[in-house]
DNA sequence: ACTACCCGCGAAACCGCTTTCACGGCTTCT
DNA sequence: AGAAGCCGTGAAAGCGGTTTCGCGGGTAGT
């Protein structure tokens, strides 16, 4: 069962008549060729069950078909679901569109090593990034030209498009609700402030703080990692410099949860005497006690739009930035 | 700041004072040429700081230096976090002996279909597979010769390596420590039957309770899904039909968290009056009030278990099924 | 009717690396 | 000493597409 090791051009072209330019030319998508010799070969490739050689394909042209995602760090990020659904969701996309998706997971560093060389090394066409702790390689690489994506929001001001969520508005939703339904006192929890993300959502708190008149108490801001246990410290924390506190904006659904936890166990009810708002909608928003109210963002549109971004970029398109707005969830903790 | 676009094999050649086929052969590792010899191509390749074209050595070897890993289905499974963290593992240990990590993430239907062409294709030189949910495919391409792993024992006994946790085990533990702690009925709450780790934890159960000389009453064992939904109708169930149960294994956390959220919900103490123990120890586990008694698995070592078992495979070595153990995590809830 | 273009198409070079093949020089066996 | 092997090495033929170049014929302009 193995008389037919995959047709050529060299095949397609001699039962269709054609040369083989004309082959490629035609599953190339070129205009000029004369209809009647497309039928003939596109009729040749379906008999022969033709399926293009990509890496042939890809040494002639320079094109790879490949763009990469590059995750900086390691299992700590990808372990979260959040990184799982957007990587899907550009995947998707990408493979719509006949290209494919190679991993990287791997700490980025500098804007050397092996990741850095591989990207310059011209075997992707193109490069998406998750959580970037430094614009270093982004800035590094955009000299070669290389079509970038970066999925949040980068540092600096970079030319690079990027999508993200509206971050901002959300953690603004958040604070404005909990204020809509009588809190005094409000206290964030950050997340990990080196990221950007962590920033706009605080940013979004203030401004909700800001339009009725105050500014925060020291001590209302605490700056967290996005982990439960930072979640659960700095709640204590939070209870001890204001035993009045009786709204908590957490930037995380995680951190809310363990912001819930300890307040229970210290005796608070949620959301009588503490009302608690997460961010991002996650499973666990659902499975505390009570559901966590929480602003919902789009992931898989997210990774979506990342991917439709990449493909707009491979076609030589102008792109803009991409931002998802969000939702606010009510359910029982706010 | 373009004068170097990338030196080939003709200036390593020249530049080192072999030719082409030499420096191929001091590259690949090859023993036969004189230390003199490949010492100056390496010098030259240092000097020039060459690297080599992954595609064009593709092209000619006919080895991608690529292996898929191929995700059945879509979102839902991706977003487990538990895929996540094993693709990472697996993406780690393969990138670490030069090879990359493709992604496809799409239904994998039948033996035919894209998944497949594009594995026949000769494009990857290997495919480790996530969740299988039938073995047609895996069987039609183990004539092809291709490497493949699977994540996940396999339906039917493939002569294909696996790697996979030692699910019976846990599930066996888990039971015998509702048992230990006197618990006299327990229920279980299955996962998506038609996934082999969800039988092997069924079936552990049973061995479990087979050893005590006793046999499941009927209705204690119920079929879930792996989802909290699922885990809380199926406990309302237990519940209504054994009103006296007092333990529940659940198939996973997910579940398990949905079990003591209903319990609670319907005025049981846990662990005082049910007790339950979970599978998985995802972070949900530890976000429950009580935090969920719970197998772990090691996730991060089924990951590069399976890369490791693929990089054999490509080194042409024989290779066995990978088992990884389990550990009983005990918290608060049984 | 003649030159100037344009257009569709095939021949052939080429992408950068791998691998076969054969050759010259040595060693070894008879 | 001569035949037979073996070894390290270079020349060259691919791997399977893509792309440049130029040719022949048809159209248009004058």
């Amino acid at each position: 069962m193995v008389p037919n090791p995959r047709p050529t051009y060299t095949v397609i072209a001699k039962t269709a008549g054609v040369s083989e330019a004309t082959v490629s030319r035609v599953l190339n998508g070129d205009e000029s060729v004369h209809p009647d010799r497309a039928k003939r070969v596109h009729e040749a490739v379906d008999k022969l069950g033709y399926r293009k050689n990509r890496v042939a394909s890809a040494l002639a042209s320079g094109r790879s078909g490949l763009i990469a995602v590059v995750i900086d760090d390691d299992l700590s990020v990808f372990s979260d679901p959040f990184w799982g659904t957007v990587t899907s969701g550009v995947s998707r996309i990408l493979s719509e569109n006949g290209i494919h998706t190679v991993l990287m997971v791997s700490p980025v560093g500098s804007a050397d090593g092996g990741v850095a060389h591989y990207l310059k090394s011209g075997e992707v066409d193109g490069a998406i990034f998750f959580v970037l702790h430094s614009d270093a390689l982004v800035n590094n690489l955009k000299k070669t030209g290389l079509p970038m994506v970066i999925a949040g929001t980068p540092h600096s001001s970079l030319d690079i498009p990027f999508v993200d969520t509206d971050n901002f508005g959300g953690a603004y939703a958040a604070t404005k609700h909990l204020i809509n339904v009588g809190c005094k006192k409000i206290g964030i929890i950050t997340g990990d402030i080196g990221t950007t993300a962590a920033k706009q959502r605080l940013d979004g708190y203030l401004q909700a703080f800001r339009e009725t008149g105050g500014v925060p108490a020291k001590g209302l801001i605490c700056e967290g990692d996005y982990s439960l246990e930072s979640g659960m410290e700095n709640t204590r924390k939070l209870l001890r410099d204001h035993p009045d506190v009786d709204g908590i904006f957490a930037s995380n659904d995680l951190m809310a949860a363990g912001a819930v936890t300890v307040l229970q166990d210290m005796g608070k009810l949620v959301p009588e005497d503490v009302k608690v708002v997460g961010f991002d909608d996650a499973l666990i928003a659902q499975t505390t006690r009570p559901a966590l109210t929480t602003i919902r963002q789009d992931v898989v549109a997210l990774g979506e739009a990342a991917g439709r971004l990449m493909i707009s970029q491979l076609d030589g398109e102008d792109v803009q930035p991409f931002i998802t707005t969000t939702e606010l969830i009510i359910r029982g903790s706010a």
